[in-house]
DNA sequence: ATGTAGACTATAGTCGACG
DNA sequence: ACGTCGACTATAGTCTACA
């Protein structure tokens, strides 16, 4: 058992919504995101809804393609999360 | 195939170095960062060396035990990356 | 105190299909 | 354009042991 299964759902639940919000933002597609990050559109959903965590390296593909810095989109699921 | 497994690498290593500085300036061993963080030892050992690719859980516990916002790793890694 | 290795379990991430 | 499901592959992360 990893540390603790609880803390990465929240921590997956705090980053989906901030996901969510970059990038309707942004005005992109699930689609159209994935296709730009070379990952698949099934997965920016589960990532959104808070099902999967990110790794580093989709963080910074997602970043790059939403226009935002990393450490900004990081901060904020941080933040969500700490509360 | 995921997206490109040659970046995954690139950011393993960026993040290790980012990593394994961070933890030598506070004074931990590897040993004692993955007690704290809950993480086994060896694996800190391979983030390190940049084997490994974290991901945002295992940032966010990192950086609480080094006294570091998340981001400010993360900013330091993706700069790595970059160049 | 760290690197490495092997065998393992859990989860990140892909893909095709359907509503 | 998005959620979901199932089956899959790749990799994150654990653990024991030895140098």
């Amino acid at each position: 058992m990893p540390a603790s299964s609880k803390q990465r759902n929240e921590v997956a639940i705090a980053f989906g919504g901030v996901l969510r919000r970059a990038r309707t933002r942004s005005g992109l597609s699930q689609e159209a995101l994935g296709l730009a990050c070379e990952i698949d559109r099934t997965y920016v959903s589960m990532l959104e809804r808070g099902e999967r965590q990110p790794s580093l390296s989709t963080i910074f593909s997602l970043s790059q393609q939403l226009n935002r810095s990393p450490e900004s989109l990081v901060a904020e699921a941080w933040e969500a999360f700490r509360r």
